[in-house]
DNA sequence: ATGCCGGGTCCTACCCGA
């Protein structure tokens, strides 16, 4: 099975990439990440014409996640659990196929909106974990993949390119990633790659692609029975050098 | 130089991203 996650930065401005991407990868199944539209604006004819059916939470102008996929699949949630019912922020998706979980999500950037915007992050990460135990204690085998906005650690960005108190970088957001880690996941790129820097994401600004300033905040983490049949797990870097890219690039993983 | 580009929207000045 190959899945891939992908923060688009919006859907209609990538319809074309993501269909020419879909057609040349083949993903079972594919996140997306910051459609930027409500599910009426998202562009689900022609994902269907390519053989992939959409599942949408979508919002206005911001956020909006998806999952397009070629496999049957259930929708299990279309919010985060634990948060509160009236929370308005399109940030996960969670469906089944044949057994497994997969958790498609688009984690709180935390760096706006002051103390507000940081204990936000802070608490929907707090709720994934919980989650995250929950699926474990059922044992059920999942995946969490998508946009993360968190640096693990300092090998997961470019030298000098964010500050200490940047929320990606943080101690209490890595605290929460590392909680992840602890109970068994695993970080399927680091697993495959453990030393080389790898980035998914680089800024439009400042020629940061072109210096190669990137951060690694994209993700995919496994359960434990999944993480022993991962086969690969990569970046799609050739993505970002195309006319009008996203920001970040898709990651895809392979699962034996 | 936390807003240099590139999305969005109460349509064009301003909010947001990482």
């Amino acid at each position: 099975m190959k899945i891939a996650t992908w923060n688009v930065n919006s859907i209609r401005q990538r319809e074309a990439h993501v269909l020419r991407w879909i057609g040349q990868t083949q993903p079972d199944v594919l996140f997306l990440q910051e459609i930027k539209c409500e599910a009426s604006g998202f562009p689900a004819l022609g994902f269907h014409a390519a053989g992939y059916k959409a599942e949408v939470v979508g919002q206005k102008a911001y956020n909006g996640v998806a999952v397009l996929a070629r496999v049957p699949f259930r929708v299990v949630h279309q919010a985060l659990p634990g948060l509160p019912p009236d929370d308005a922020q399109a940030r996960y998706i969670e469906v089944e196929v044949n057994g497994i979980t997969l958790i498609g999500i688009y984690l709180p950037n935390g760096n706006s909106r002051g103390d507000d915007g940081f204990a936000y992050k802070l608490a929907w990460m707090d709720h994934l974990v919980n989650r995250a135990q929950a699926l474990l204690d059922a044992d059920i085998p999942f995946v969490i993949i998508g946009d993360f906005n968190v640096c693990p650690t300092d090998d997961d960005f470019a030298p000098g390119s964010l500050s200490p108190t940047d929320a990606l970088v943080r101690p209490e957001t890595r605290q929460r990633f590392r909680r992840l880690l602890w109970m068994g996941l695993t970080d399927a790129i680091r697993a495959i790659h453990p030393h080389r820097s790898i980035y998914t994401f680089w800024d439009y600004q400042a020629g940061a692609w072109q210096r190669d300033i990137g951060l690694r905040i994209d993700h995919a983490l496994l359960s434990p029975s999944l993480a022993e049949q991962l086969v690969s797990a990569d970046p799609d870097k050739d993505e970002r050098g195309l006319p009008q890219p996203s920001d970040h690039v898709p990651v895809v993983i392979r699962l034996g």
